[in-house]
DNA sequence: TATGAATGAGTGTTCATTCAT
DNA sequence: TATGAATGAACACTCATTCAT
């Protein structure tokens, strides 16, 4: 009875610990990218001993995989929903922007993540295996929603478009990260709308007879 | 007459090394990426000392410096055309195909080029801007034939679409050179093609009523 | 209270790796001159590990810098007041024997202090610059007792007669240090006191009109 | 018959190369000094590979030691008279005018020899052996002059006051060559000559009593 | 004989990681 | 649990020296 409190105190102390350094980390992975950044580094930063930064964690490796297992697990809690919401039902450019926005918010919020996903070629081994899992969730997630749409699409097809969809949301999610916040980031942010729609928008095309009502709206 | 061949013997020596050690280059750039390729590991892979690599690159910058120009150069000699001949007068798929082609090409052969670019962020110093005048020289070219099909276009959005582009073009090459040789590769690239044309396809619609010519047949 | 041991005790390690650190490095220096001397072997030396020299110094040249600050300092609390006390009343021969005895003592338990005003030639950049402030600063003393002695003497004379002191003394200190310790080294010291007497003793002769007995007339 | 001029040539540019290398090395020591003169950078200064180098001196040290020999050997042979000729009969200062007058000169015009002695500290093992040579030899014509004017004087007393003498030799050319040209380097020299006048004249006062008839006249 | 490319051990320095406290 | 000193292998780079030509 009074031995229980101090596990607790010391779980609740571990928690901060780690939460502190890995807000750290996601900082100096930011600056430097994930190579460039050393341990010494993240460790001053959280204003923490090298020492107790390995008290966390086995190696700087396993940095990188517990911040974007967490950034990942932020992203679904705080926004996820918009994969599984009933927006199924709405046209693509709202879907798309239903999805895409809490997205884009979250990236420009922790840009970490970008810089984690980016850094993975240089992870080496085991580590980048793990860093995939993030990449592979996300793809999971747009397979699905695909496969919701087109079920007709055959598996490998629909792991090539989810392919390139992710791929495409990287790449416009780097651009409205370079770009200056402000209008700039904002018709940023659209254009990359605008390619994501237009992209997937052929694909719900159920009769090529049909004028393409769900195509995009005439562009810019 | 006698004393000929021994320098030009040297220099054909030299220039063989350097080809060699850029071609290692290239090789651990690919396999580490910039920031993580020792140059040890370099001359290793070339099979040649650490004093030899020297003797030809004063330094670690150089080498990338070196390999991203003269790959640039080779892309530009072999493929170059593309942009510049008189398929501006094709439909877009076509267009987009005889651009593009040649580019996947030769980044299938070279995927140091790719690995180089993503890895331009770590480079440092002199490095970074010649290394952004290959990715602007591409913009540039990209922003162009952008303008000749839409002379209308504000500057501001031709640079956005251009961006955009580029980074849908540069993220399908990941994917390609991703995927193994064969009918998935081809696959993926008629995806990125695809992904290209249908993104820039409403830019060049001057007409909503008329039936949308332009634009990709049904995909898939 | 419980708190304080551990950053003092912390903080006494620290000041005896320097110190163990710095002796190595006298050590070396001695034996190599400051060129030759590789921070290796420092460590070596030290019996520390190169990352740990690393630690407390940021470079080679700081190790130069801290050690002849140190020694200098050392030389000024333990003897320095040969120059400021009151042996100025003191005949010639007297004076120069109170004030090199201390100089010479601690040059000989302090080789390395000779080692690296001779070496300062080959230290770069800003090292250099504090060095010569060490050679400065013994210059300017020396300068100083000779301006109270011979006011009349003009700035340059008095700064020429200064640096051919110095120069008499390094030398002298090097013969010192070479000789064999014992009656040699005695020898040494007792004709290195001489030299400095006689090349100063012309100088203090107030009196032209008594026969110029043993010294030259008023110098230059 | 048709032979011998062949190899005779060859001696010649032999001979001509190693002046040829000794004189860029001279200028080379002078520059940077002994241990930091990388023999690559002799070569170069020579226009001369440097495996030509290495076919006329096995090692750098060993250019070190020829260069040292041959300058030591050209001040004997120019100006070297000083030492044996009658003026053993001058009156002191005269006589140290006779004799540092052309070496001051000598080390005027060959910067490297000084720069050779002190370096000789930083030359390890067998070659400060060598070095030392030169530096004896001057040790003993200064020992041998001294003997002659004060053959009582027992031989290590000899030996000492010989080593002092060429101490504050070299200080002193330390200083001139330190000296702009022009009346600063002059009176530096001036000053030299006067602190070894004002060391030796004492040893050859026979007498307390009589006036000093040896020692300086008139200073400068 | 002369070349200059090639070598490889060595330099100063960094950093992921460990360990005594 | 937290510290920060300590480690040592590795890095980018240099240079005295060798060797194929």
């Amino acid at each position: 009875m009074s031995e229980e409190p101090a596990p607790r105190r010391r779980q609740a102390r571990g928690e901060r610990r780690i939460t502190q350094l890995l807000q750290a980390a996601a900082s100096v992975f930011c600056r430097t990218g994930y190579s460039a950044a050393s341990t010494n580094a993240i460790a001053r930063e959280a204003q923490v001993s090298p020492g107790t930064l390995y008290q966390y964690f086995p190696n700087k490796e396993a940095i990188a995989v517990e911040l974007g297992g967490r950034l990942l697990q932020q992203m679904r809690e705080t926004h996820g929903l918009a994969f599984d919401a009933a927006n199924l039902d709405l046209p693509l450019p709202e879907l798309v922007d239903a999805v895409l926005e809490p997205v884009i918010d979250f990236n420009c919020r922790n840009p970490a993540f970008l810089a984690l996903m980016h850094g993975s070629g240089d992870i080496p081994g085991r580590i980048a295996e793990e860093h995939d899992a993030v990449h592979a969730s996300m793809l999971g997630r747009i397979a699905d929603v695909i496969g919701k749409f087109v079920p007709s699409l055959p598996a490998d097809d629909r792991g090539r478009v989810a392919d390139m969809t992710l791929g495409i949301v990287k790449a416009g999610l780097d651009l409205v990260l370079a770009a200056p916040e402000g209008p700039a980031r904002e018709a940023t942010v659209a254009e990359l709308k605008k390619a994501v729609v237009r992209y997937l928008a052929p694909l719900l095309e159920p009769d090529p007879d049909a004028p393409a009502r769900l195509t995009t709206t005439p562009s810019s």
